[in-house]
DNA sequence: GGAATGATAGTCT
DNA sequence: GACTATCATTCCG
C-alpha cells in the first residue's frame, strides 16, 4: 500500500516552482508516525510574481526561499496558521511551492488529536487547507522553519512512494488579491482531499 | 449550498 | 499602521 521509501534528490528540486509543483503531486510527507500524500499545491516565483512573499526581495522572513531547494519556508500568517512551503529553484534564487492539501495516510488519530478533534473526524477534515494541515502534522515556524526535507534524518521529510497521478487539475491560485490570474494551482482532480469549492476540483 | 464575519500576530512601509 | 498564500462559525436561502 503505501511505499514511501525513496527520498526525492536535491537536483530534482533546483527548477522553477511552477515547473515543479505539478510533479509533486503524489509524494509523501513524512513526519514521525504521521504520513500524508500531497493532492494540492500552488507555485510561488520569485521577484517577478507579485503574489509571493520573495516579489520584495530578500528579507529576514524570505531568505529559506532565496536558499538551497527542498526546505520548508514555514510562515505565520493571519494571527493564528502555519503554512507549509518548499523551496526549490537554485540557491540564490526565489521559488517555492505552498502545499495546500494531502491525503492522510498513517497516524490519523495522531493528526485528529493536533487538531483538536475526535479521534475518527472525517479525513478531509484533517488536511484539506495549508493552515489545517500544519495543525496535523505540528508543523510550526519554530520547530520547522527552514529544515531539510530531502535529508533522511530529518524530523519532517519529503519521500516519492512512485504514485502517478492520474489526472491534474490546474487552476488560479486561491487567497491572494495580486496576480490571481495565473494560473499557477496544481491538484489532483476530484480528490476528496483538496481544498476549496468541490464543483472547481471535479469533484 | 453559499456568503459574510471575526479572531489574531508577524512582517514590512 | 496596513496588510495578509486562513479557518471556523454564523447567518441566509
Amino acid at each position: 500500500m503505501l511505499r514511501a521509501t525513496e527520498p526525492v534528490g536535491l537536483d530534482f528540486f533546483a527548477r522553477p516552482a511552477e515547473e515543479l509543483a505539478p510533479v509533486l503531486l503524489g509524494c509523501v510527507l513524512l513526519h514521525g508516525e504521521t504520513a500524508g500524500m500531497l493532492v494540492e499545491t500552488e507555485a510561488y516565483l520569485g521577484l517577478d510574481d507579485l503574489a509571493a512573499h520573495a516579489s520584495r526581495g530578500l528579507t529576514p522572513r524570505t531568505k529559506v526561499i532565496f536558499g538551497p531547494a527542498g526546505r520548508a519556508y514555514v510562515y505565520f500568517i493571519y494571527g493564528m496558521h502555519s503554512c507549509l512551503n518548499i523551496s526549490c529553484e537554485p540557491t540564490g534564487r526565489a521559488g517555492s511551492l505552498l502545499v495546500r492539501a494531502l491525503e492522510p495516510l498513517l497516524g490519523l488519530a495522531q493528526m485528529a488529536a493536533w487538531r483538536g478533534l475526535p479521534p475518527h473526524a472525517a479525513p478531509r477534515l484533517l488536511t484539506s487547507g495549508p493552515g489545517r494541515l500544519c495543525q496535523a502534522f505540528g508543523i510550526t515556524r519554530a520547530t520547522h522553519n527552514g529544515i531539510d526535507l530531502l535529508n533522511g534524518d530529518s524530523d519532517l521529510q519529503l519521500r516519492d512512494d512512485g504514485y502517478k497521478t492520474p489526472s491534474i487539475l490546474t487552476t488560479p491560485r486561491i487567497g491572494i488579491t495580486k496576480a490571481a490570474d495565473r494560473a499557477l494551482r496544481f491538484l489532483v482532480a476530484g480528490h476528496l482531499c483538496v481544498s476549496g469549492p468541490a464543483r472547481a476540483n471535479g469533484r
